[in-house]
RNA sequence: GGGCGCGUAGCUCAGCUGGUUAGAGCGCACGGUUCACAUCCGUGAGGCCGGGGGUUCGAGUCCCUCCGCGCCCA
């Protein structure tokens, strides 16, 4: 009857569709500055994309992102906003450049070898060769991102705004330099900020040592995680009010083996329940001895190197590593007599969250951003509702790291990323400026001579430059017509995770470069984890790749996973076997087009004008009512309780109840018209409200839809070109109250009989009689005959209804629906006693219910509670005392 | 040490501003080969909603407390 196959088959379709989308400018603002139309008046829906590394691989979070913003992106388009997506990649300075000197090193050489042009080169070459691979995968996803508006943190526009943004800070004394305590990463070497630590607990050893004093034979105890940080003590902490220690307060001490000179101090800090209750104090290798040490003006050593090695000041142990030197000092400190015992003990272990090593705290000379001002104004914007975050809980951890915020360290011992536009004289004095030229115009005003400038080493963190992306993408520092238009962006989608890293600071940037929010809303996801809810990691092998999902399930079963599987900001744990559920979902759908589509094409046309049926009003209702809550649900974030309420819509109410009842009506000449136009219209509506979760099977099926149905069946609003730009169906609550309560208790009823069908074990078949007898009801019922003897599979001519219980009627098994009795008669022997029981057993479910409900209304309940919440209870109780008295009678009756 | 989240059916999870008989998917059991779909249809079993206390006419939902798990910050 057609040639729609019985699968879907998505890889026919996804590649095609999106090239299509693309082709035909649907990505596109349908409003923008560009084009002859432009109306700056047309409300505007913008995301920036986070940007993912331009030379890393697909995996779940990028298609968690993708979902959630290309979900509203397409909704809003639908609704008719002038909708941006501004994708974009980011060129992740560390992560980068490890892959290429991974490259270099496998070729037998290694940056410092090519030197830094050289090394720029083949990044670049990298970056080319892998750049457009993510933002492939990205399409994959079916991201309707505007690609003619791809950006990259270090092409030249951005490179530009960086350099702007920069030099507007250092000039507001906001940037500066200085020597300060900072993270280093011996490995990378290169300084990390505070965010790019993370700290895990390590079982390790608590070292307990004696602590000569100088002139006396006496020693403070003391104990330490790092024995190989004694070399660079500036002093013995104890606490001024410790009864102990008290009395060694201004003596001096000697540090173990080196017996450098150091003072005994006493302050607050110190915890006397750890250890020994004494300190001692590196403020060269530790920030709390650091911050001791700023407070009693303690010298600052440098014990370790870039490299983690003992530095000169170390004595005996110059050269040694970090490790090494802890063994060897507390083996000669041993040998000394100065140890007094080790302990395990667990330790928080700063490690980076590049590469895993630990890190060194040590003093360094780089850039810093100074944070408190910025905070500031970010912190306000949030409190004062103009950004709203989503969950709100992370209103609070927003707030309270802005609060505690410490200066940002910006500048990267690396290679890969934005050169810091600051260029020193042979002086030592320094330009900062938009590039070299005005470098060189600022030296010689100030220098008054011809001298050659030389531009720092240094490349700015890669935070630094996404913390300007919602604005320099649209082309700032320059008022461009798009920053003009599309700025301030909507809203900004990404996982929780990097709250701090990268919202916050676009929050903070955003407002002091644009005077304006980057964003007015912030919507963050959970993280996804494995099935067990752990975290995927190549070391556990737990990783499922996005794309080979796809592959086997395609796109829109994995985004639909995603979409409904997760509650704002909270973790989710994919399982395959529900990406497979909404594989078939798709298919559900699929095969509820192709009967559609198939009857469309095999009825034909006629201009009966026939009354709606109980059916079509109920699912023109149900469909009404969707379409609100769906929409309701969105706008309120709940985007999995919208993609849930259309799923649950469409297969549990549209394919097992409306269609099945379709059937009856196509076969009737009168009737088919209409039936046909609700099936198309039902089907047409709930496929604009899918599209933005599954975007591509419902594409193709609408396709097919409208081509079929050309001028026969139109929407209100005609056949728009495409789904992707459809009008969104906002719906309204229903009028039809009636029709969908007359409609359930039609439902309850054929339920009710089914399920007597199958406890008997009658055969799908085999069909049997029925009596029903309905008071209120019978006019509904009666004009249902054909639906519940097609989905009861009653006899035509054994079904009986009346109105009034006038006689005892002749059956095998008696059933009761709120008011309505129905009788069966299944032409076999029922088993009396077995038949008797059931309904005994019937009668005291009612009976405890109704015990239940007089009980309740008998309560304060009944003039305490709201009036229709009591008259539902009310309307209940009376349901069930006359189901229970017509079973009653019934029981009566058998014995 | 401070903050946050989670604990609901065998498994994975929904359950918005409290409304009185707690839902889904998967799994399980039973029955189904006619013209949309076995990636399906019908029916069913399965839950003192982590424990205790409180507020309320009414608590999975709000408050307190305890237990267990996880995350963030210091």
């Amino acid at each position: 009857m057609t040639n729609i196959p019985k699968t879907y088959d998505f890889k026919s379709t996804e590649e095609r569709l999106y090239n299509w989308w693309e082709q035909q400018g649907y990505f596109k603002p349908k409003n923008q500055p560009q084009n002859e139309s432009f109306d700056p008046n047309v409300p505007t829906y913008v995301i920036a994309i986070p940007p993912p590394n331009v030379t890393g691989e697909l995996h779940l979070g990028h298609a968690m992102f993708v979902a959630m913003e290309d979900l509203m992106i397409r909704y809003h388009r639908m609704c008719g906003l002038s909708t941006l997506w501004v994708p974009g990649s980011d060129h992740a300075g560390i992560a980068t450049q490890l892959q290429v000197e991974k490259s270099l090193s496998a070729e037998g050489t290694n940056r410092e070898e090519i030197g830094r042009t050289k090394f720029l080169e083949r990044v670049w070459d990298w970056k080319h060769e892998y750049g457009s691979k993510i933002t492939n995968q990205l399409r994959r996803l079916g991201a309707s991102c505007d690609w003619d508006r791809e950006r990259f943190t270090l092409d030249d526009g951005l490179s530009i705004a960086v350099r702007e943004a920069f030099v507007r800070l250092y000039s507001k004394g906001l940037i500066y330099r200085g020597p300060r305590l900072i993270n280093w990463s011996p490995g990378l070497k290169t300084a990390v900020s505070d965010l790019e630590v993370e700290y895990s607990q390590e079982p390790g050893t608590l070292y307990y040592f004696k602590y000569p004093l100088k002139d006396s034979d006496e020693y403070i105890p003391v104990a330490t995680t790092r024995p190989e940080t004694i070399l660079g003590d500036t002093a013995v902490a104890v606490h001024p009010e410790d009864k102990r220690y008290q009395h060694f307060v201004g003596k001096t001490a000697l540090v173990p083996i080196i017996e450098r000179e150091i003072p005994v101090i006493a302050d607050e800090y110190v915890d006397q329940d750890f250890g020994t209750g004494a300190l001692k104090i590196t403020p060269g290798h530790d920030p709390n001895d650091y911050e001791i040490g700023q407070r009693h003006n303690l010298p600052v050593i440098s014990v370790l190197d870039r490299s983690a090695n003992v530095t000169e000041v170390g004595g005996p142990y110059v050269g040694l590593d970090r490790f090494e030197a802890r063994k060897q000092i507390w083996s000669d400190m041993n040998d000394a007599n100065l140890t007094d015992r080790e302990e395990p003990h667990m330790l928080n272990v700063p490690r980076t969250q590049r590469g895993g090593e630990i890190v060194e705290p040590m003093i360094s000379t780089q850039w810093f951003v100074s944070m408190q001002p910025l905070a500031e104004a970010a912190l306000k914007a949030v409190k004062e509702g103009r950004i709203v975050i989503t969950p709100a809980r992370f209103e609070k951890t927003y707030s309270n790291w802005l609060e505690n915020i410490r200066d940002w360290c910006i500048s990267r011992q690396l290679w890969w990323g934005h050169r810091l536009p600051v260029w020193y004289a042979p002086d030592g004095s320094l330009f900062c400026a938009h590039n070299e030229e005005e470098a060189y115009k600022q030296a010689i005003e100030k220098l008054g001579k011809e001298i050659t400038l030389k531009q720092d080493e240094d490349v700015l963190d890669t935070w630094f430059s996404s913390g300007l992306w919602p604005f320099s993408t649209l082309g700032w520092p320059e008022e461009t017509d798009d920053l003009k238009y599309f700025y301030p962006t909507t809203m900004l989608e990404t996982g929780y995770d990097i709250l701090f890293f990268w919202v916050a600071r676009m929050i903070m940037m955003g407002i002091e470069f644009t005077g304006q929010v980057p964003f007015k809303q912030v919507y963050l996801h959970g993280l996804v984890r494995d099935e067990q809810g752990r975290k995927m990691s190549k070391t556990l092998g737990n990783v499922i790749d996005p794309l080979q999902v796809m592959d086997e399930y395609g796109t829109d079963a994995l985004r639909f996973t995603l979409l409904t599987g997760s509650t704002p900001g909270n973790d989710m744990n994919l399982s395959i076997e529900r990406v497979k559920a909404n594989r078939n979902f798709a298919n559900k759908i699929w095969n509820a087009a192709r009967y559609v589509i198939g009857k469309i094409d095999a009825i034909p046309q006629n201009d009966s004008h026939n009354e709606l049926s109980l059916a079509d009003l109920w699912i023109i209702a149900r469909l009404e009512e969707t379409c609100e809550t769906c929409t309701r649900l969105l706008k309120q974030h709940q985007y999995s309780q919208a993609g849930t309420t259309a799923y649950e819509f469409i297969w549990g109410e549209y394919a097992d109840w409306y269609i099945e009842i379709s059937k009856l009506q196509l076969a009737d000449p009168n009737t088919t018209e209409a039936t046909l136009r609700i099936l198309v219209d039902v089907l047409d509506k709930t496929l604009r409200l899918l599209h933005p979760f599954i975007p591509f099977i419902t594409e193709e099926i609408w396709q097919q839809l409208k081509s079929t149905c050309k001028d026969r069946f139109t929407p209100e609003n005609g056949w728009s070109e495409a789904l992707i730009i459809a009008p969104w169906p906002a719906g309204k609550i229903s009028d039809a109250s009636d029709s969908v309560a007359n409609f359930n208790h039609l439902t309850e009823i054929i339920r009710t009989i089914r399920n007597a069908r199958s406890e008997h074990g009658i055969a799908n078949k085999q069909k049997i009689g029925a009596t029903i007898i309905t008071s209120e009801q019978s006019e509904m019922i009666s004009g249902q005959r054909h639906v519940l003897v097609s989905l009861a599979k009653i006899e035509s001519e054994r079904l009986e209804i009346k109105s009034v219980d006038d006689s005892s009627v002749a059956t095998d098994i008696s059933l009761v629906v709120g008011t309505t009795q129905i009788y069966l008669d299944i032409n076999e022997n029922v088993n009396t006693e077995a038949e008797a029981s059931r309904i005994e057993n019937e009668i005291e479910v009612l009976e405890s219910q109704i015990e239940r409900l007089e009980k309740l209304l008998d309560s304060p309940f009944a003039d305490k509670a709201p009036k229709d919440i009591v008259e539902k209870e009310r309307h209940r109780l009376t349901q069930h005392r006359v189901s229970r008295n017509t079973l009653t009678k019934r029981l009566e009756e058998l014995k």
